[in-house]
DNA sequence: TTTTCAATTAATAATAATTATTATTTACGA
DNA sequence: TCGTAAATAATAATTATTATTAATTGAAAA
């Protein structure tokens, strides 16, 4: 992802553009995990020493909120930030608490086919949150 | 279920029999809403004036590690407790943030052939969350 | 039944993640 | 370039939860 790009989905939905901001949604798309925002605050702190961890939570926040990113709660309550956006399933690893994508289309068109034929007793569904929990095997030596 | 049927169930896991225990077990499995160490304390607290918070917390963690509660955490990040054991899925209202049972044969079946049937990236997985996200219908007035 | 003692509890202090406040700074249109 | 609303940095406040500790209690042993 380039820089104009993140500057146009920035700008795009009315928000200001900002250093803060360019390099708090860059640091999201770098990453594979899944950050916290002090995750995200040590990541980027090296290269902007003058930045606040209020802001992080602040952006990553007005992010959600316009729909850059997507916001869930791991085992320990903490918020983790996804810049993917389309229907997609989570690994968790129950020891590190590392969170990764999974992606499968099958499983994805599964269970949206199980939303559309079924009742939810009253209840207007919009999404669906899948979480695999585990542990990652430990790679084993030969 | 009944008094004895509680006390039985917290000795069996090793833990000792008190009455802040059972007060709190029952209360859990009296609710339907799945909830929160305060929501607990709020309910318990009228018959039992002296009972700590903290007690609350306490109890209802050694109870998910003896495997009498499951614990899940809601979009806010509380904790929330839940004394249905076996496989399920749940509703969330994200007005109410209510947390309800949704019970689906089919569903679990179909989850449960996925995982077997399916490579994780080394992941061992041996628990699967799914959450359906919504709002509750407005009731129509006719 | 009484004694003993580790487990439990109540009270409260501490912690961690997040949000609120506010004075200062900045992006950007006029 | 200037004016201004929006954004930021610094930090205080909040909220849910956990840790600490002295007092209490359940239940096993005497």
């Amino acid at each position: 992802m380039n820089l104009a790009l993140i500057k146009e989905k920035i700008t795009n939905c009315g928000l200001k553009f900002t250093h803060q901001r360019m390099v708090i949604f860059l640091a999201l798309t770098k990453s594979e995990s899944h950050p916290s925002a002090e995750q995200v605050y040590e990541e980027i702190k090296g290269s902007n020493p003058s930045i606040s961890i209020a802001t992080v939570y602040k952006t990553l926040d007005s992010f959600v909120q316009a729909g850059l990113l997507r916001k869930t709660i791991d085992q320990n309550g903490v918020m983790r930030f996804d810049s993917k956006l389309d229907a997609h399933s989570h690994l968790y690893c129950k020891t590190s608490h590392e969170i990764r994508d999974y992606e499968n289309e099958k499983l994805e068109k599964l269970l949206q086919d199980f939303i559309e034929s079924n009742d939810f007793d009253g209840y207007e569904i919009d999404e669906i949150n899948v979480v695999f929990k585990g542990h990652k095997r430990e790679k084993t030596i030969n």
